[in-house]
DNA sequence: GGTTGACCTTCCAGTCACTGGAATGTGTTC
DNA sequence: GAACACATTCCAGTGACTGGAAGGTCAACC
């Protein structure tokens, strides 16, 4: 399979599909002209870290999960710690981008919003911390 | 005011501050030695900008804001709309992440994690996308 | 006056995961 | 042979810093 096709098939841009060989994620064939030759387990592979990707793995867990798929006495508990891990990850940033959100939401509720210059969004803004209410 | 103390000041690494003048986001002016000197409305425009980034205001928000706030004739309005369209943004983002911890949730309910490889987080990476569950 | 140590300076390189673009080569079809 | 899609490599840029090297400055102490 040419690029072109395997990138159709797995929904990635070949740009990252070059990039994911420049960083040994997969390793295609070469045909005679140089072209890449992605033979199906390869193609399986970058199927396997869009789907990865898409649930928020970084690359370097995607290696790790790469590597565990790839080996057949793996133990599943190793798995589950990366995504365990993962998850507390993801538990992180939503309770961090929800205090924020929350603050904003404050904030934007208090703002006229008109065409005068008063704003308590600037003034939380440029206040110092304790004084904020 | 050195850029030690302002930093203890505001919270932000020196080499954060070094880089907030480097891209025109401050100021400040020279001693005679060499070393940035913070005069006090820089001070505040560097703790103004440190509360923005950790409401999570991308750098050129921030510059704007900035702008807003150094201008007496603003419009209210305008400060509320980018903090709305950030606002628009958290919201995806949360939304985005809620969607990944609620699939990986279900994966890691189902798979055993112990020594054996059966492992349905990875089967379910490895599967063709509208063959889950 | 000398020495230490804290603080400051600039500059360069690296992070993460791509993404865009230039210059060039190959394959297919008309 | 020309057009056009597809492929290749290489270089640079993104955002917002962060680390480190190599060196200058300042204040305190002996």
């Amino acid at each position: 399979m040419n690029i072109g096709e395997v990138a159709e098939a797995c929904g990635l841009p070949a740009k990252t599909i070059r990039y994911y060989e420049e960083i040994g994620l997969v390793t295609p064939d070469r045909k005679a002209n140089g072209y890449r030759d992605f033979p199906e387990a390869e193609g399986h592979k970058l199927a396997f870290v869009a789907r990865a990707r898409s649930l928020g793995f970084s690359i370097e867990d995607c290696r790790a999960l790469l590597a565990l798929y790839d080996d057949p006495h793996r133990a599943s508990s190793d798995v589950r710690e990366i995504v365990r891990s993962h998850v507390r990850g993801i538990d992180r940033k939503i309770a961090e981008l929800q205090g924020m959100r929350d603050t904003l939401d404050h904030l934007v509720e208090r703002c006229q919003g008109d065409e005068r210059p008063e704003c308590p969004i600037l003034d939380d803004l440029a206040s110092a911390p304790g004084t904020r209410r």
